[in-house]
RNA sequence: GGCGGCGUGGCCAAGUGGUAAGGCAAAGGUCUGCAAAACCUUGAUCACCGGUUCAAAUCCGGUCGCCGCCUCCA
């Protein structure tokens, strides 16, 4: 049984969905009108961890995520860089998709965005008015929060202990200083729909209502986004969706996850020490990044640093040691069907299966991501125990053994969106074996002037190590370092081990 | 003023009643031409005080310190 630890409650739950076996999913997607940072970013990772385990459990996941592409701040950046809007959500919305791509974050299944759902939202509205939820002035239209008794029942907090007003001037028209609007009035220049009310343009909460009930419908299963979300904007959409269908509840379980700070310091544009997802992307590979949130749980905070990064990336390295340690093992050994194996091979036969099960129990409790990496990495010590001792001494039964441990440890590592490049490969892999593309043979042999094609970077490095291992057996320790050194500088990484020489990219 | 979170070995981080997972770093050792990787060994009584309990990092009360939200924000 997965438990939840749910907003609402401020407890851990059992997690039941509204429809056996299915779930779905609202996630609030981005303002396109930047490139998205870290913190951005870890949101959309926790969702995808969340995402691919409830797959992994054999829940059938709808996930809605939304594209707001209305709103102050775009029209703001398009008179900044002198666009319309139109261009600058049009260029974010791409760069959002390609850092998602970049991070190996699945694609939602659904992903609506704002200005095609005018209609909804206005239909929304009128029935708020309706209901006495709502009222206009001016134009404008504004969600009375002392309509819903229960405003504020998300956020903990009820009206009388805010203080509306203290930092940001109140519009007088407002019934309540906390009253939000749900609709406002345009001014001249600025994107503008008809409605009952005039020309306009929604405000941000009604959005995220009508699209999630128009894809999920009401008392749908997880909706999620980061804390600062909970108030005002969660906490207005429940007012919104209650409110308008006089159902409860809007959403089953609410995840919130925690922030990243940049050197224990929040990141925001006022102190200017946002980190964009790219800028890292371009240093670290993505599991890397993914590695650090795994780290911490996702309610937690995490602080943001190169030392951080750099140790998730250590970590990250001994997984994919491991992982290569075994291979290299399987490429030595001809054996490939094992007989009997030893006791303590039946023993470590059956530790792989607890395994999946402490992984299981791990991440069934609330998503605990940094204690099933613990399991992992207990994982990680046992199989390379257990390869270099097949290095020393082999078992037949050993590399079949071997194989298991890492097909477990693979699955997992990809269970959390991990290492899921070698899934690529292999399909990449079989893929190539069936076409060897007449056409395109021709046209690299057409382009080189020659029926050959070149050898690949990969073959030349094979080449220079097989060189540097001649001089090595010839003691000539000058020459073979010279070409290491060289190799380190291009950013090849070499390891002499026992079973042969490692290289790979930096 | 209200609401919420946090304080576990040098750093990061699990653990929410039975005497502290894991990662990084450090030291010593094994292996090795060197380097790297790997393996072995070494370290915390859990901010502080008081209470409940046979038993608490874990529950309750208090103190101190840090942080977030109450405005747009993942």
């Amino acid at each position: 049984m997965i438990k939840v630890h749910n907003t609402l409650t401020g407890t851990k739950e059992n997690f039941t969905p509204r429809e056996e076996g299915k779930v779905g999913m609202y996630v609030c997607g981005p303002t396109v009108y930047n490139y998205i940072h870290v913190g951005n970013g870890r949101a959309y990772l926790v969702f995808d961890i969340i995402k691919r385990y409830l797959r992994y459990k054999g829940f059938k996941v709808t996930h809605v995520q939304n594209f707001t592409d209305v709103d102050d701040k775009i029209i703001n950046r398009a008179q900044e860089e002198n666009k319309t809007v139109a261009e600058i959500t049009r260029k974010y919305e791409q760069a959002f998709l390609d850092d998602m791509f970049a991070l190996n974050v699945l694609p939602p299944d659904i992903t609506p965005r704002a200005t095609e759902h005018i209609p909804q939202m206005i239909r929304m509205i009128e029935k708020l008015i309706e209901k006495g939820h709502a009222y206009q002035v001016d134009g404008n239209v504004f969600y009375s929060v002392r309509s819903f008794p229960e405003y504020g029942k998300l956020s903990k907090r009820n009206l009388e202990d805010m203080r509306a007003g203290e930092r940001v001037e109140v519009d007088e028209r407002k019934r309540d200083p906390m009253d939000f609007a749900l609709w406002k009035s345009a001014k001249p220049g600025e994107p503008a729909w008809d409605s009952p009310w005039g020309k306009g343009r929604p405000g941000w909460h009604i959005e995220c209502s009508a699209m999630s009930l128009e894809y999920l419908g009401m008392g749908f299963d997880i909706h999620g986004g980061g804390q600062d979300l909970i108030f005002p904007h969660h906490e207005n959409e429940i007012a919104q969706s209650e409110g308008y269908s006089g159902e409860s509840p809007f959403v089953r379980y609410w995840i919130h996850n925690g922030f990243v700070n940049i050197n224990e310091e929040k990141m925001s544009k006022s102190i200017g020490n946002i980190i964009l997802v790219r800028d890292i992307l371009e240093k670290y590979h993505p599991d890397v990044l993914r590695m650090l949130v795994l780290q911490t749980h996702y309610r937690n905070l995490i602080d943001f640093g190169v030392e951080a990064l750099e140790e998730a990336k250590k970590a990250y390295e001994r997984l994919e040691n491991c992982i290569f340690g075994v291979s290299e093992l399987l490429e030595k050994s001809t054996l490939k069907v094992a007989p009997a194996g030893t006791q303590r091979e039946m023993e470590l036969a059956e530790y792989y299966m607890e395994t999946e099960t402490r992984f299981e129990e791990a991440m069934d409790d609330d998503f605990n991501t940094p204690r099933a990496l613990g399991i992992i990495f207990e994982l990680v010590k046992e199989l390379n125990t257990y390869v270099s001792e097949q290095s020393a001494f082999p078992t037949p039964a050993g590399p079949a053994i071997a194989k298991l441990g890492q097909d477990t440890l693979v699955k997992l590592c990809q269970v959390l969106g991990l290492f899921t490049f070698l899934q690529e490969e292999e399909a990449s892999e079989l893929e190539e074996e069936q076409e060897p593309s007449e056409s395109g043979k021709i046209l690299q042999a057409i382009a080189h002037g020659h029926s050959r094609k070149l050898p690949s970077p990969e073959e030349l490095i094979d080449l220079l190590l097989d060189i540097r291992t001649k001089f090595r057996n010839r003691k000539d320790w000058e020459m073979a370092d010279y070409i290491r050194a060289r190799l380190e500088e291009m950013g090849v990484k070499i390891e002499d081990r026992r079973e042969g020489v490692r290289w790979k990219v930096e």
